[in-house]
DNA sequence: AACTATTTATAAGA
DNA sequence: TTCTTATAAATAGTT
């Protein structure tokens, strides 16, 4: 646009590209400058070059951020919704079995019978049954561990919202260490969930 | 910059400054084009007027989440760390509950028994005979319920992965209305997560 | 980076 | 909003 009219294609000289694309951004971003200015208006300019660079200018006063909030708002996109939706989805699925284990545990107390039917009744008893022979029998081994000073560290952690503290059981939410015997899958729900 | 020098300071007069707007926003647009083609360059473009309205321009080739992907990536920030943050603290939180809820029902189970101590052995075991003698009033009550042809839907969610299935007591994953003699709290973990 | 001839953008008016 | 046009500003090619 002076000494000569140019035509607008790519420019195939590295060396004039690279000048005028230095010189052009200035102009733009004084323009945008310029405007945001005249116009009370918020201007966010991102440019990538073809050596890929980035170069970069946002009217004061606001954010890229609040840029791209406003944005997708106006857009009514959410350009990372792919990013959040495994983890909406394990959230859900997490609280459901949450749901269903703290249920159990009521059953296991007394709690919720309601809708169970006389079957699963019976099957729990059995079950209950079994397991408090099992505990007595934990009970009255002597036990070897006492010896090494078995020190309860205070850690509890209490879960379950029961206001009558005779009934909690505490829990402590150390890891499980891989009980083999117990059969597989108490370790396969622990995800870790890294950001992008 | 034409018909006269101007000042660079906010038009006052509302229609001047829309009409500005207008004819500057088409001036940097043009440029950016045309930027973008002399240069081989992306330039992206997002502007907010004073009257809160969004224009935007993006060069062929690419997208306004390819731009701030990039953005985030050269800048090495995250602008939505915040919002993916409170996700993950809660992902975390509730796999800690859920694994304290699953290894309170392994105990419940006669597993897990190692690291309890004589004290918590007698409680449970309390706690479970207890539980055992309601099961066992329940079971002996003719249900009212049975009455009007309770069904079993089929919809059980197995939560535990043990593979013994004489063992395992089905999870009923339907909300549990709210109980109320079974205290608070029951509910309160249950969190919906809406996204922005 | 600076210069400058020329093109382009645009302020004001219609 | 669009057109016109005098003038300001941007910039291509050169140094």
């Amino acid at each position: 646009m002076a000494r000569g009219k140019i035509q607008i294609k790519k420019i195939e000289n590295q060396t004039n590209r690279q000048v005028t694309y230095s010189k052009r951004r200035n102009g733009l971003f004084k323009k945008a400058t310029e405007l945001a200015v005249l116009c009370d208006a918020s201007v966010s300019i991102i440019m990538i070059s073809s050596s890929n660079k980035l170069h970069e200018q946002h009217s004061p006063g606001i954010t890229p951020k609040e840029v791209y909030d406003k944005y997708q708002r106006v857009k009514e996109v959410d350009l990372w919704a792919k990013q959040y939706q495994k983890m909406q989805k394990d959230l859900q699925e997490l609280n459901e079995i949450n749901r269903g284990l703290q249920k159990d545990i009521r059953r296991r107390m007394g709690d919720c019978l309601e809708d169970l039917d006389i079957n699963e009744l019976r099957c729990l008893e059995d079950e209950m049954v079994n397991a408090v022979k099992v505990i007595r029998e934990r009970k009255d081994i002597p036990k070897e561990e006492s010896q090494y000073g078995l020190v309860d560290n205070g850690e509890y952690n209490h879960v379950l919202g029961y206001n009558d503290d005779s009934r909690i059981l505490a829990l402590r939410l150390q890891p499980c260490q891989p009980n083999l015997h117990a059969g597989a899958g108490s370790g396969s729900c622990v995800t870790t969930y890294t950001l992008l």
